[in-house]
DNA sequence: TCATACCACGAACAATTGTTCCATGTCAAA
DNA sequence: TTTGACATGGAACAATTGTTCGTGGTATGA
């Protein structure tokens, strides 16, 4: 780590000019190129605040090979305010598997699995994308929820729900979780599986643990 | 325009290597580099190869730059890659609405819906962007499919089906359409439910159109 | 057979490009 | 002022990398 991730204005100016050059044209600047762009007349400067951007991880760079950058993601996210909006993806953390017989696991393991990546355009709008989860369906366990083995269930982390939602709730008296769309009626909460064949369960409020909001389901078949 | 299309195998294997140098490196492979994983040991073979490519249209050079390689438009569909590297989005059009008493329509309905962006990485790396188009389902009459009302599902233009594809057929005694998992098991085709509790039906081959496979489905809850 | 086009090889050359060294400048703390 | 960390500049060097040239092989067709 850098003593402090303050960048001096030549480091920022570098670092917009690889990610506009990387992005016309597919490949990394050379050391020169940076400099001209950035009005650095002497190559071993660039050289200098490139070591420097390395040590505060925004870049990495491969020696004794021509062209040898590439931006870290912290460096997209410090540049492009948000590297997504550029792109309209957005990265969803695949956080592990959905299981009938336990609540959600919220612990992290970012980096076990490749994040799962939608077009913003795709999701409501209000989400903001630091709320959102992945999870991948085990069992057969949620087939009454219209969502089979494999499927990815995108959530996001919330732990109240409006009726109509769709969420994954703990309910506390069967310790299992289950997907159903979500009716507070007073008494009871009526939870309303997505398959229209079967039937909705009634609860007490106090038996539900909300403990996110289904945003999106996805099946990959081939 | 070349004479022939025909690429010679060294030409072909010089572009996938350059396209897959490109995706993990996310810079272009230089000509030594080149000549090396295609075990070529003269770097003007390499370079002969090069300008061979470039004048199919399958390759952009800029001279006397390091790494001034790009791959063409063409050469990805060549390659037989979706073109990620222009966003990471794909656009597939919405054709339309799913009803099991009708086959599918591919009529151009350009326009009049908006089209899905799905994230290139969620798809499997063979398909290309051209033969992806979407349908939403229409009725409940797909549940034995695992797939509900307002379901998009993303499917590839093919008549025929591998084993094990979810396809989407149009069964002529019926008149319905359906998807299914696909067998041909010789004398009858076994059409399997994705709902594990329901059971497959069988019928000749004769009596099934193949219409599509089925990609990918999405749920949009929230 | 000869001619021609196509493809391949190796080597040398020239340009590009990364690396290093030394000197200088700036600025804040001691 | 002096010191030291940090930043800058210029230049030379060394490695990488694109280019070119001469040679030779293998088909196909005249």
């Amino acid at each position: 780590m850098a003593k402090k991730d303050k960048l001096s204005e030549r480091q920022q100016n570098i670092l917009h000019y690889v990610w506009e050059y990387m992005t016309s044209n597919s490949r990394p600047p050379t050391i020169r190129e940076i400099g001209e762009a950035v009005k650095i007349s002497s190559t071993s400067v660039v050289n200098y605040n490139l070591t420097k951007l390395v040590d505060k991880g925004l870049l990495e760079r491969q020696a004794e090979v021509s062209r040898g950058l590439r931006l870290t993601d912290k460096a997209l996210h410090f540049i492009g305010q948000v590297p997504k909006a550029v792109s309209g993806l957005i990265n969803v953390p695949l956080m592990g598997d959905i299981v009938a017989s336990e609540p959600l696991e919220v612990g992290d393991t970012s980096g076990l699995y490749d994040p799962i990546e939608i077009s913003a355009s795709m999701l409501p709008d209000r989400v903001k994308s630091e709320d959102l989860f992945a999870l991948r369906v085990n069992g057969d366990s949620m087939i009454d929820a219209m969502v089979s083995e494999g499927d990815i269930v995108v959530m996001k982390r919330q732990s109240e729900a409006r009726n109509g939602d769709m969420v994954a709730v703990w309910l506390t008296p069967d310790d299992t979780t289950t997907l159903k769309y979500f009716y507070n009626e007073g008494e009871k909460v009526r939870l309303q599986p997505a398959n229209p064949t079967m039937d909705p369960i009634y609860v007490s409020p106090a038996s539900v643990q909300v403990q996110g909001k289904v945003v999106m389901v996805m099946r990959q078949t081939a």
